[in-house]
DNA sequence: AGTCAGTTTAAACACCTGTTTAAAATACCG
DNA sequence: CGGTATTTTAAACAGGTGTTTAAACTGACT
């Protein structure tokens, strides 16, 4: 037999050692500044399997990614499409609002899920020199187009070039914030005495985000 | 004599060949993405020449840094404390367009100042692990604190944590949407048959982050 | 039992990193 | 000019990088 099971079971175990190391990793120092015995050492992996399991680094990037996109794209497209089918016009906070369940989600598939995943996506934005933004928007383009459909129906004033500007705004104001939460978390905890939690951070965001893209269209 | 004319005259023409390659790779390619090697090859000087005249690798991004804000912060200081000491009160967009006038600046003091400056400041944001935060909150305090005063003579009902987060969130939106300025210029250059050019670009933020600034306060 | 695909391993590969050294070159001043 | 301080240079340093190799190991099937 090609693939035994037990075979399946013990690969799977290496790789997701690896897997998990990385994305710890990748999260905290960047793509860039994790070296794959950093990961291999935390994972107490041998440094060539992740060679053997994933081809490269680059390849290792993308397998992190998608372990996390694989289980939110679907849930973000439901959640958005069910808002642009309903009958009334949703109000933008609705719109952004779509994005924290299947957000929180991932804190349930994995301990730190969310903030580690917001991070990643931070990282991928400015590392590498935008090599996962292609990755992305090319692997998972649904998920965008559901995104400026919904945005669309809530705010149909909006020419397609400003909702262009602002959703990226938006991506910037969200993946900023999140890959630097901890942080920020930090900061408010010492001079607030006020302690939040990564759901809290994304309840403080979207009434900005919302209104942002809610803001009257500046004349020239 | 210690330090002659001449000797200062050469020591800044290699110093600011090294200064002005590196502000141009590290901008491109972020500070643990660029080689000092790739530094000393664009500005045909020796590769020792960096250690000889900053010390390190680490005081050079400073001096990149610093070279900038040297420049910015006295006008970003004077801009805001004049709306401050004004009768009114200031919108938020006054506010935020204080801005506008110190950051164009820079594109008068070196050629494409602007972007270059915001795209070292996305960088300086995640690489490196935030060292440069600490580097520019620790140096150029008032800058920061004068913002802060600005927004909330602007908008004195926001309380001080409510405003932490959104000044944290517009930090986010400039400096994330600036560090990939050009890839969104180009963008939308085609798909919207729309020159944009960097003050461009930070026109349309601003009533964005000043209607992100302005939302309504979410009550729990 | 032996065979064999799948997996793990230690070692080496070639290359790149920031930094240091000590000699050579340059510019200054009396 | 000679002597001295400053700058530039080539070379080497010690260590880290991703990747490849070939041998060892593992567990299931005939």
């Amino acid at each position: 037999m090609l693939f035994s099971v037990t075979n399946v079971l013990r690969c799977m175990s290496t790789k997701n050692k690896i897997l998990d190391a990385a994305e710890l990793l990748f999260a905290d120092k960047g793509f860039n500044g994790t070296s794959l015995r950093e990961i291999t050492g935390l994972a107490t992996v041998n440094l060539a399997a992740v060679n053997y399991h994933f081809g490269s680094k680059k390849e290792l990037i993308k397998a992190v990614m998608s372990r996390y996109m694989d289980e939110l794209s679907p849930r973000l497209e439901s959640a958005l499409s069910q808002l642009c089918e309903r009958d009334d016009k949703p109000t933008l906070h609705e719109v952004f609002s779509a994005f924290i369940e299947p957000l929180l989600y991932l804190n349930q598939y994995r301990e730190n899920g969310t903030s580690t995943f917001l991070q990643l996506l931070g990282r991928g934005y400015t590392d590498s020199q935008g090599f996962l933004r292609w990755f992305l928007t090319t692997q998972y383009p649904n998920v965008f187009s559901n995104f400026t459909e919904a945005v669309h129906k809530a705010y149909p004033e909006l020419s397609a070039e400003e909702m262009f500007w602002r959703l990226h705004f938006t991506m910037g104001t969200i993946v900023f914030t999140m890959s630097s939460s901890d942080a920020l978390i930090d900061i408010a905890a010492n001079d607030f005495n006020r302690e939040v939690d990564i759901s809290g951070v994304i309840e403080k965001v979207i009434p900005y985000v919302a209104a942002g893209v809610a803001a009257p269209i500046a004349f020239k």
